[in-house]
DNA sequence: GTAAACAATAGTGTATACACTTTGGATCAC
DNA sequence: GTGATCCAAAGTGTATACACTATTGTTTAC
């Protein structure tokens, strides 16, 4: 009987546990991608793929993969037939993103309450103590990272993949918004507000905890120089008009 | 003072307003992304390279573009030298899928309570017409489509494009996991589900529009056959152990 | 001297070629 | 007859070649 082909032997269900000696493309990707975070590319920069190819010895094709899977991303921008470029997302975008972690996070916050274990806000508090680390000797890149990564630990935390990879999506494009619009928040004061989380997650308060995720990631927002970047040139270059 | 490369030229923040005369790496996308949600591609169903770009009479290489797209949506696994198929999401990725959506959708529907206009609230008020009709004559892949495209719409009022396409995304790897696990989720229930919500977004009754998505969501996944498709051929093949 | 048209260069978009891995079957040993 | 080994076919992974588009610098007309 004529059926349509189909596979008997088992299809990895998700990707083999390679930790990191990954495939060139993924090499790319997290080359890229790190450069971006770090500020050693910045917004608008060119990527072009003859000379990416050059530096990791591969060919275009690899670099092709990897601006595709960055583009999907969103942290670079493909002009056809112009080329990829470090992207530079929008004030309305850069909005956007932080309200979807806000609701994200709440959410997410809430949820953490009713399944968080003593240990896990132990691993928490070992968490906050970095930060304070970091901050206390003035290690900006450091204490940056760790800002972020609160956020991701808490995802993980949950137990959802799916959460988890999303809200790191949303992580790398806020580094980028911050990247590309200063902010006056802080860290001192985004710590503070990660600690107050964290004792209503130890309390269990399910309402605390989603209010204080809401108001911190609202506060970052705001605190955010979300004006300058026109795309009009001659507005740019003639600030009186 | 050397600098590093930039662009003085405007970059396009988005892709240009092309409805669908896209390159053709997205006419393939879309016809595999169609194809599975219609049914029309199994689960496990292996997706050739060459196959498919005979099919499209291009080569191979804007297939893989289009594969690899896919396979960051989930919709397909790739596995290393071996090529493509279409994915078999486990039954832990569906419950996060599930999970995340009822996080999201819920705050939506309360954001939404707090913006929605009254033309926009007809404008669902049509959709439930579409649907109600649709059930009425017995379409089933006509009332499936708008079912899910109900949700989509929500995220669509909002105004927010990040969010829009975070549930796009998610809704099309609901639909996989959909025909994956059969569900006894009969669609009259849903479509009355869905009229309650947008009764509550008319009442801007946030409370109850957070809830009743909550709800409903938490409804589909518990109608779904969540069990068999184990992996384990011993254990299908000697159910009683 | 200015501005438009043109030409050369650089770079992207797609196809093709080739190496290597996987897979299914046939052969051979026992 | 059963098992393992080897071989051939198919298919993926990467590199390279070529066509075409965009951009920049030059030339030419006015």
């Amino acid at each position: 009987m004529a059926r349509t082909t189909r596979t008997l032997k088992a299809i990895p269900a998700a990707a083999p546990p390679k930790p990191t000696p990954a495939g060139a493309t993924e090499r790319i990707v997290e080359a890229i991608t790190s450069a971006i975070v770090e500020r050693r590319l910045m917004p608008g920069t060119k990527l072009a793929e003859q000379k990416i190819a050059d530096i990791f010895s591969v060919s275009r094709t690899l670099v092709r993969q990897a601006l595709n899977q960055l583009s999907r991303d969103r942290l670079v921008t493909l002009a056809p037939a112009r080329g990829a470029f470090v992207a530079m997302p929008s004030v309305d975008e850069a909005r956007q993103v932080f309200e979807v972690r806000a609701m994200l996070e709440a959410a997410l916050a809430r949820q953490l309450c009713e399944r968080i274990t003593n240990s896990q806000i132990a691993e928490l508090r070992d968490h906050l103590r970095d930060e304070a680390a970091a901050i206390g000797r003035t290690d900006v890149p450091g204490h940056t990272r760790l800002l972020a990564d609160f956020h991701g630990l808490l995802a993980r935390l949950l137990g959802n993949q799916v959460l988890a990879q999303l809200l790191a999506d949303l992580l790398s494009r806020s580094s980028l918004i911050a990247l590309m619009y200063p902010s006056s928040h802080s860290a001192e004061h985004s710590q503070q507000e990660h600690v107050l989380i964290v004792d209503a997650l130890e309390r269990r308060d399910a309402g605390a905890a989603a209010r204080l995720m809401a108001e911190h990631i609202a506060s970052v927002e705001r605190n955010l120089r979300l004006d300058p970047h026109t795309t009009d040139l001659s507005a740019a270059l003639l600030p009186a008009g």
